[in-house]
DNA sequence: CCATAAATCAATCATTTTCTTTCAAAAACA
DNA sequence: TGTTTTTGAAAGAAAATGATTGATTTATGG
């Protein structure tokens, strides 16, 4: 492996991590440690990180990455654990479809950065997915203004091209009687093909899912698992389903 | 194998890589290592790139890749005549098929409001497209990185859902003899189905398109019909083809 | 707190890979 | 034909790499 695409590989996993260890990086470049070593080396003294015992960080002040500093909203914090979350569940070789929304866009930046090929039907997903350097396919289709996803015919035949390991979906509702619904019966067809296409399923949902009903039917509860933050009362649990998971808040 | 052509190889694999290694190169070039050396060399003394050790490295930041950003700046005047004539081609209920490209981009914003159906491989043309309240099909498939358009099989797939009534175009170069060419095959297996699946194909390009002869092959010179700015001395009519349109400048 | 163990580090060296230079053969050109 | 350009091969120089060494830092247990 050349040495400037190690170091991109480096600064890419500070971008993410903020500290990264010796180790992660010789077994992600397949180098040896001398070879790390001398690449922080040179990285530091350009001033890109800041070597620390066992590894390297990220030297904060100059370029304030916008990732730490909007963490504010107890929202999108809570967003952000279950993209994180579900990112983890992506192994090497995986082929993984991103819908399209808001909460599957927090995935991206946790991603691996390892062999794998996603498909997405969201206009947004893009440039994140590229700027990580991941091999990502768009289905194509009619572009629907307010959501920026892809729908209708086109998208439906554009998937039909893939088949997928795993599949990471937002929702509007999540109801135990209803289902998973969306209010776009356009989008809701989309959904309902990649979940068919796909050997597992993951709902990515923050409260305020549960007990939603929306308009357009994707699926039964029991066809996908669920990752979410809350799983408190009895109220809400027989919202979930048996394959739902935790994520651990605080 | 040719030195320009070389050349023109080396820097697609460094568009699509940013980093290439001389075995690479070596071997898709067929060349010996001492050819790729001088060809590297020579490409460093011109400024379209930097050695490193291994193989070169896409130089970024103050020079950029002249593809898209010297692109659009040097002949936009021209490229806007061009574009503008193209646009004014467009009728009502039309569908039509926008390439990919910088010239083909310029026609958007000339594009008659009415009632038409745009279908695109360009990701750059989502935008203005949107923002005009066209609806808009994206064919989908793989992302180019650097070009921003959609290749491979799921954009031939794609494609194949529509037909058009008229096609817009872009080529890298116009010849007699070679007839209209692209550096990247990729891309011009989509342009070439676009034609194909188009009652009438329209192929937009300034005067350095013409006498160019890039790598892959679209099409014959008949099988468009040319939007170009200069037909001026018996030297270029050569290239022309009898249906070539001249956009009359200033 | 200290002492010990474990991990990490910088420095060095041998090995491998890549680079430059040089030269002769092949190809293109006139 | 002779001349120029391009090409490929070879040899020594330079750079990058990986392993090893002993020093330094951090963690752990008493």
């Amino acid at each position: 492996m050349l040495t400037p695409e190690r170091h991109r590989i480096i600064m890419q996993l500070l971008k993410d991590k903020n500290v990264v260890k010796i180790n992660e990086i010789m077994e992600l470049t397949e180098s040896s440690e001398s070879t790390i070593r001398r690449d922080l080396s040179q990285l530091e003294d350009q001033k890109f990180l800041k070597r620390i015992h066992g590894g390297a960080s990220r030297l904060q002040g100059k370029l304030q990455e916008p990732s730490m500093i909007e963490k504010s909203s107890k929202n999108l914090q809570e967003k952000r654990l279950i993209a994180q979350y579900a990112a983890s569940l992506v192994e090497e070789g995986d082929c993984i479809y991103l819908d399209a929304g808001s909460t599957v866009i927090e995935m991206i930046e946790f991603l691996p950065l390892k062999d794998i090929v996603v498909v997405t039907n969201g206009l947004m997903h893009l440039k994140p997915l590229l700027d990580k350097g991941i091999s990502t396919y768009l289905i194509g289709g009619l572009v629907k203004q307010n959501t920026n996803a892809f729908i209708g015919r086109g998208a439906l035949a554009g998937l039909d091209l893939y088949r997928f390991d795993k599949c990471f979906m937002g929702v509007n509702g999540i109801h135990p009687q209803f289902g998973f619904t969306t209010p776009d019966q356009e989008e809701a067809m989309v959904k309902q093909k990649a979940i068919a296409l796909s050997r597992e399923t993951y709902v990515l949902a923050d409260h305020t899912k549960f007990a939603e009903i929306s308009f357009a039917k994707i699926a039964d509860i029991r066809e996908a698992a669920i990752i979410t933050d809350v799983v408190d009362d009895e109220t809400q649990m027989q919202y979930v389903n048996r394959t739902t998971i935790k994520v651990v808040t605080s």
